[in-house]
DNA sequence: CCTCCGCATCGACGAATATCGATACCCGCC
DNA sequence: GGCGGGTATCGATATTCGTCGATGCGGAGG
């Protein structure tokens, strides 16, 4: 129920250890069924916005590859709760992860899921 | 104005002849400005369906990745039109190109538009 | 020229979403 | 235990989006 463990990223079931060379499992591997569209497409809804692309580029660009959601409020001319609401979805969807330290919240980027993402596009 | 021609893909600006070696422009490259992340998010807008995911992996495994319309509105359950509107909004994000032979109209993948997605999300 | 067929556009409507202010929650600190 | 600062959630609202039926357009064939 809860989606703080459960990430919108079956893809990664695709991936398993033997699959170094299985290099493009969803779009261009075969017509996908239309669960695996609703999987795929949910990620992509969550990359669908300026702003939580904008987003996990400062994450990404963080030392350690991680940032606390004080800086990003900062830097973003939107309100906190919209801040947090983004930050959300990109959690829901498998792109960042959570962990408090202290009073304060800071996400970090799961490369895992963006390498996911970059092979399925891959042709 | 129209948008035949003119793809959502600036990002292909950053990929010129030299950049064989920079894997990562966009996503991970820096944090992205405004403008950047609104045509990023543009094209992951047109992804951000299952349906046009679908499509969009129906031509990829078509021959020669092309496939006409007709072909794609027998088997999605949709009306035209709303499929129709799907090609349509691919076209318009750079994914794929329409072709009209005789009376049939076909769409044919656009193979660099994903790599260049796939490039700006490599880790 | 008229008709049929494949496809695109239009107008409308319900659902989803981005945003905000207000408020509740959590945690270190006095 | 109460306070205060950092985050998350809630409720409301305006905009965007997916879908459909109806209609328009363009080419092939009688």
């Amino acid at each position: 129920m809860d989606a703080t463990t459960i990430h919108a990223l079956p893809l990664l079931d695709r991936v398993d250890d033997a699959a170094a060379e299985a290099c493009c499992p969803p779009i261009l591997g075969g017509v996908l069924s239309e669960d695996e569209a609703e999987q795929a497409a949910r990620v992509f809804k969550a990359l669908a916005d300026p702003t939580r692309v904008r987003l996990l580029s400062m994450v990404a660009a963080s030392a350690d590859h991680e940032a606390c959601v004080c800086d990003l409020t900062g830097s973003l001319d939107l309100s906190q709760p919209t801040i947090s609401h983004h930050l959300k979805v990109l959690k829901d969807a498998g792109l960042l992860e959570r962990e408090r330290r202290g009073s304060w919240a800071y996400y970090r980027l799961r490369p895992e899921a963006l390498a996911v993402l970059s092979r399925a596009l891959c042709p």
